[in-house]
DNA sequence: CAGTTACGCTACGGGTCGTAGCGAAAGGGT
DNA sequence: ACCCTTTCGCTACGACCCGTAGCGTAACTG
């Protein structure tokens, strides 16, 4: 009970007194290679078993490590694959490309390629269950995807305010308050729809429905099928 | 080999040759009530442990039922929970609040009061994280969920349009078509959005939440901001 | 060099899964 | 009534996984 583990709330890597970076550590350090193996076996491990049927036993063996080597890390299954999987969401960006409809198909259709992934399919649904029952999960889910994919949230409204697409954001705290509600509005309507239109009605998230999905969040239901034409065009969004 | 079980893609209840009525059935019958208590048993399991550390002795146990009465029913624990919280869906209704808006705002709080029970929250996001990669759990959330809801959409569109809120639907063939989509991606809209609000981002859904969704939802993102006004009333939405 | 920490390895207790085998109970068909 | 069929409860079982303890060794610090 004396030179016990703690687990960092923010990074949720396990470390020794609690520390995380190698500041004023003493003893062998940590292998970094070993935690790239890990993570990148565990990601592995998810595309061939899926969720259910990945065990710790089998990324430690795909990664040459110990078992004992994860469990000085993650503390559990959870919080190893949400690790795996997370980095993965760092790779969404936002080109401009041009007007806000084709920025929203364009954020769309690069989620949607993430979530038609395997190891994302499977897994981020499994650890948004878990978190319902493991509340330290639930907060780094929360700063680990949901708060830093937010800022293509805002990138998109700034870039849609500079041209004059969307009214500016009031000023005052009130209004801020406002544009920061907003954001997370968005940013559950656009996410959620795709992951459950993938993932749920496991259908496909095509140019198509990009182009009908951005359409109706523009539009609203009213001038959904408003004039017959622009969701009958299938042409690429990006001309 | 002879007499194995085989199982019913469409209830996904298993049953000797694959029947699954009474009808020319022989031999002793299955108790209904120990239907009922199984059931019941794994709703309560659900809230008590959460989808991980739900076992099948535990349910067999609580239901006063013997290990091997839960196998020749369900051929796992995905079957079994989705049997259990899929009933629940069916008590949404639809009730006709006036107009387009409120009828929204109605679906999505109960939708909303429908996730926040521990049951169904656990257990819904791990089914579906099964099913990425289980063929025939995908099928069946499909025909015991997603499709049998998709009523509320349907009907709320026909409310709307009789109303004279919506435009009808384009006739013909490739109207149809058309009217389908629409659904599917209404449907995709609201729940995702529901979903992701609840279950990924952890937020209440409260009625100002449903409210703004509403006003997004039916105006667009472009009227979101607009007039400064009625997302600041907090007044209850049915009056 | 000593001190500290990470690592690989083995072994283990505790738990779950899903099945097999048994005798008894509950129905249907004739 | 009688046989046939199927379900039920029970026990037992092998296989697997979890997460940890203990050990000797490797790596890095001052």
């Amino acid at each position: 009970m004396v030179a016990r583990m703690h687990r960092c709330p923010l990074t949720g890597t396990r470390s020794p007194e609690g520390r995380t970076g190698p500041r004023g550590r003493t003893g062998r350090p940590r292998s970094a290679e070993a935690d790239r193996a890990i993570l990148g076996a565990t990601r592995a491990a998810l595309v061939e078993l899926g969720w259910g049927k990945l065990t710790m036993s089998d990324v430690a063996a795909r990664a040459g490590v110990a078992k004992t080597t994860l469990y000085r890390r993650w503390a559990n299954k959870n919080e190893l694959v949400l690790d795996a999987v997370a980095v993965l969401f760092d790779e969404l960006e936002l080109p401009d490309r041009g007007c806000l409809q084709a920025d929203i198909e364009g954020v769309v259709l690069q989620f949607a390629s993430l979530l038609a992934r395997p190891e994302t399919k499977t897994a981020l649904m499994a650890v948004v269950a878990e978190s319902t029952t493991d509340e330290a999960l639930r907060l780094r889910i929360r700063s680990a995807v949901v708060e830093r994919q937010k800022r293509l949230v805002i990138l998109g409204r700034e870039r849609a305010q500079a041209r004059g697409e969307l009214p500016p954001d009031p000023s005052g705290e009130e209004g801020a308050a406002a544009a920061g509600r907003a954001v997370g509005l968005i940013f559950d309507v656009i996410a959620g729809a795709v992951v459950h239109r993938a993932l749920v009605s496991a259908e496909p998230v095509d140019e198509l429905w990009a182009q009908q999905f951005s359409t109706l969040l523009l539009a609203g239901l009213s001038g959904l099928a408003g004039p017959d034409a622009p969701a009958a065009e299938p042409g690429p969004p990006g001309a």
